[in-house]
DNA sequence: TAAAATATGGAGGCATCCTCCGTTTGACAA
DNA sequence: TTGTCAAACGGAGGATGCCTCCATATTTTA
């Protein structure tokens, strides 16, 4: 069984070099960055990324994994849960602001945050128990789901240019969302 | 002065065919289709598309163009300037459909707008007009451009896959975004 | 330590992009 | 008409990137 801990020592160290180089990759060519060059960074044959990786999102996802658990775990510790919209309103605004990590990563930050990872588990088992949350104190509408979010977050920073210039407007696109989402008076600024 | 009507016979009856399979070919294998393909099936060197329009978006620009017109001119129509904040969402939910026209055009799309194609052109400017007649009579927030909006858009439409299933979203997720936008009891449906 | 199980790397086939340039064609003046 | 030349043509070919496949190498297990 290929599970977890199952990888062969070579593997593992493997594995690890592969992060690495993705990462630093990633962050200068962005999302879209040749997988060779990744292969070629961490000293390892492109066959081996395809082995561990077979699609550039689960890569992606591996990469995203450690930030994404810091997301929600910031998240948990600051919703003190006297204030459901508020807190679903500051956990969207980070999970905008993360779609931008690496040039390119909101084309395809639906299907990473889909992948089993850690991170990506943590992170939308928090939004959906906010959005719960919010839902149940009457803050925000009830035809609305946690999909919804994502998309829509996912949707802006997509739609908002790769440019440093025109991602300031994200925050701003958010707020307009929010204002549809949230019912008459609740979670307004 | 290569203008407008500077083409020379064989190059004006190429570009029609170029136009005409480039239609054909999108429509069938989406927004992203193989240029190739499309040089072929119009019975024309890659060169002379290349030449003609020297990026995908050019080209998707001006074979979508005809289709704004008429999304332009059926919004000039349809509003009789007594609602405002309607005649802008019925124009909104237009532009929606109309980012579905080919699989993967949404991406484009705002690149594509900002072409000068005659049809780009007349349906951002009634855009503009929709959006500035509904932001005088008080009915949309004034802090919201006309970029917003396309952004907007174009993200919904980006959010929800390609699927047919998903694309029913649009509606849905276009309607909340529009009661942020919307002042407190105006244009609600 | 030998056999079995895993893992490795990179050559190679494929798709697509886009440029470049020798050849062809249309426009126009003589 | 015909001659000239700017405009247009086409497609070969170089470049990039994807992903598979398998002969070889390494680790684990018994």
């Amino acid at each position: 069984m290929n599970q977890e801990g199952a990888l062969r020592a070579d593997a593992r160290r493997n594995r690890e070099r592969i992060l690495a180089a993705a990462e630093a990759v990633f962050l200068e060519q962005g999302a879209g960055a040749a997988l060779e060059d990744v292969a070629k960074r961490a000293g390892v044959g492109i066959g081996t990324l395809y082995r561990r990786f077979p699609t550039r999102e689960e890569l992606l996802a591996a990469t995203c994994s450690a930030r994404f658990l810091s997301l929600a775990e910031t998240s948990r510790t600051r919703d003190d849960g006297r204030d459901p919209a508020g807190a679903l309103r500051a956990y969207l605004e980070d999970l905008a602001a993360d779609t931008t990590l690496y040039r390119g990563l909101a084309t395809s930050i639906g299907t990473v945050l889909q992948s089993g990872t850690p991170g990506c588990h943590a992170t939308t088992a928090e939004g959906r128990r906010l959005l719960h949350q919010a839902q149940a104190a009457g803050a925000v509408r009830p035809d609305v789901s946690f999909e919804d979010l994502v998309c829509v977050v996912t949707a802006i920073s997509l739609a908002t240019g790769e440019d440093e210039a025109s991602q300031t407007r994200i925050p701003h696109l958010l707020g307009l969302f929010l204002e549809g989402i949230f019912l008459e008076g609740m979670g307004r600024r």
